[in-house]
DNA sequence: GACGGAATTCATCAACCGGTGAATTATGGC
DNA sequence: GCCATAATTCACCGGTTGATGAATTCCGTC
């Protein structure tokens, strides 16, 4: 039956809840059907509220996180403290918004653009910041890629692929058990590093 | 034109080259049309050679790695020397077959049944042994989490995002700066784990 | 040099994709 | 109660996907 639905209107957020889900189960690609079946709603919906599949994305991906305020204030802890606080602030942010870091994760997979967006916000605005600030030597980009390999690590297993015990564990049980290594790779001795590598 | 071409075929040996490089770039999905183009060849050459897109892939992916043969030297090692033996095997056959590696897990982003695969291969076939094999303790399970998450961590940033400088990295290069973290995640000490985690 | 079989292309298929525009129905202000 | 407007569905479009079957051309063998 064509025409408005009685009653007060849920459409738009029964789209965006069963977007974020689907996206973050697959990525972007490869449906704008299936979120208006999930939502129980025509598929036309989508570009009339959205305008497009990507449109929806970016309302999905809206709540703009900012890395900036993220790492804030890991940069006024003490340096011993710092692994801690980093990772404390980056798993309870990503605790929060699980199922927008995996949609944007995993559609990342397929998107060059995004994935450049993604490795800018992780690389460039978090990681890199915070090692220089507290790196106690001039070796900021071999530090940044360790961290980076262990906090992706961390991500892919925990948020992306879901594999457990890191999947279920309490926040304070993930910064317990992989703050030595962050802080290693932060301010812990190096080793060597041949002439080109 | 039609017809057969002049000359001895190598159209099935260039459709796998090509199909290596567009799986390790994009995955299984969204891509025959492409595969045949850059192999200079009619996308039919490919259901005629390989029955099916599905096929194409499986034979990509067939120079089968048994993790049992990765691993089996390093389960003869000192403990002290485990994590770099094993980093050592693991860097060595990713090196050697980077393009596939990357196929996989990008194309396992979007099928769980091969998302599935990978989380048996990489967590009861090649990590769970070793942690088995080298723990001073029983908390196998998050010795084998932790481990996991650096591993996956550095496949992630070295083979499939290829940031650098991990991605061009000199394999003794990743060895020595990794392997501390993971002889920790290993042998080295945890800390006290809450009850229910 | 004729001929069976393999290799290759072409035209084409049904299915699905994201998106558009018109038609239909309810809502809410006046 | 009227009516502009918003909400919703429907039919449909052009494009792309993976795959099929027939037609064409070459190779190797006898």
């Amino acid at each position: 039956m064509s025409g408005r639905r009685r009653g007060p209107s849920t459409t738009r957020q029964q789209i965006l809840e069963a977007a974020r889900e689907v996206f973050a189960d697959r990525g972007v690609d490869g449906t704008t059907r299936e979120i208006a079946q999930r939502a129980g709603v025509d598929p036309a919906m989508i570009a009339h509220y959205f305008g497009s599949k990507g449109g929806l994305f970016q309302a999905v991906t809206a709540l703009q996180i900012d890395p900036a305020d993220v790492i804030a204030p890991v940069l006024d802890a003490d340096a011993s403290d710092a692994a801690r606080q980093l990772l404390t602030a980056l798993v309870r942010t990503w605790d929060a918004h699980a199922s927008v870091l995996s949609a944007v994760v995993r559609s990342a997979t397929r998107n060059t653009v995004l994935a450049g967006q993604v490795r800018t916000f992780v690389l460039e605005r978090a990681v890199r910041p915070v090692v220089t600030r507290f790196s106690p030597d001039d070796r900021i980009d071999t530090r940044a890629a360790l961290l980076a390999s262990q906090i992706t690590g961390l991500v892919l297993t925990r948020y992306i692929l879901r594999w457990e015990p890191l999947a279920s564990a309490d926040p304070d049980w993930v910064v317990d058990h992989i703050a030595p290594t962050v802080q290693g790779y932060l301010t812990g001795p190096l080793p060597d590093s041949p002439a080109g590598r």
